[in-house]
DNA sequence: AAGCGGACCTGCGGGC
DNA sequence: TGCCCGCAGGTCCGCT
């Protein structure tokens, strides 16, 4: 589920509940995700106020009174459930322990904040709030696809020279921050370039031409998680998620959207991982 | 040194 | 019903 559309969904429907608010208690339930969590984890959680939470590429931080900062990513299965609302405010709907729950954040005003993940891909750390932008998993990420670093020129002069698939190339979490494998597919379509293009042999112009489109994709995308959470329901972005509806992405064998074109919605391999396209629309 | 495949995990749906 | 296969929203690591 998760990237950056979803992250986002889930850091506004957490930011309620825990902004602000003391963790009572963190309950961790095994010793690892795919790493091993930090030393004394659960200690050195509680007690702290949570300031602040904020995103990065597809990870949240949520900055403590303490001065560090808990890490956390999603992986490909994780999600975030919020219960226990004293308010009322939000619905329960994860109101029993389930398989997977491997670390529930009890706040202070009641509200429980579970972290569930069955592959277990996702990931959590502590790290010095002041230089967490030099922390090991952060440091190599490329600009905010949403902010104004990321640009024409920087995307022109990153995809330069690469002989790799413009597919691969929006993937690298080093040119830009946040795509994964649907809104990179999701881009290409709307862009009409072909996702096995070689990334440096794309024209300037096309290559320029990408910036709105990635702005766009994503913050549609947003609004649509966005309109889940205004009731809400959860905070995995789930909901938001599967109201999208995709142009190209899972949708093999299908009819494409494009106006007047007849062909239908093709399916690739690229590094292991399915690219759909519009083998008429997309060159 | 860039670029590729493998590895890490569990669950689900489809075919036999 | 059960078993086996392929597939899944990520990304680090180690090998050419």
């Amino acid at each position: 589920m998760p990237e950056l559309p979803e992250v986002e969904t889930v850091r506004r429907g957490l930011s309620p509940v825990m902004e602000g608010e003391v963790i009572a208690r963190a309950e961790v339930n095994r010793p690892d995700l795919r790493w091993p969590f930090p030393p004394d984890m659960a200690a050195r959680l509680t007690g702290q106020r949570v300031t602040q939470l904020r995103r990065r590429s597809k990870y949240i931080l949520a900055d403590l009174s303490s001065g560090e900062s808990l890490l956390v990513h999603l992986g490909m299965s994780g999600r975030m459930l919020i219960s226990g609302d004293p308010l009322g405010q939000f619905v329960h709907d994860h109101p029993a322990p389930e398989k997977h729950d491997h670390v529930v954040f009890h706040m202070g005003n009641g509200a429980r904040v579970t972290f569930n993940d069955p592959r277990r891909f996702g990931a959590m750390d502590l790290l010095d709030t002041a230089s967490a932008d030099s922390h090991k998993l952060l440091s190599s990420i490329g600009p905010e696809p949403l902010g104004n670093d990321f640009n024409e020129d920087h995307l022109i002069a990153a995809l330069k020279g690469k002989n790799t698939p413009i597919k691969s190339a929006l993937l690298d979490q080093r040119i830009v921050a946040g795509l994964g494998n649907i809104y990179v597919c999701e881009t290409l379509y709307r862009a009409g370039i072909h996702p096995a293009r070689k990334a440096g042999r794309i024209a300037a112009k096309r290559v320029g031409g990408l910036v709105p489109i990635i702005r766009d994709v994503l913050n549609e995308a947003i609004t649509a998680g966005g309109s889940t959470l205004r009731d809400f329901k959860r905070a995995d972005g789930e909901l938001g998620y599967f109201q999208h509806s995709f142009d190209v992405y899972g949708r093999e064998a299908e009819p494409c959207r494009s106006e007047g074109c007849t062909h239908q919605i093709a399916r690739i391999v690229q590094s292991g991982r399915s690219s759909f396209y519009c083998p008429q629309c997309q060159r």
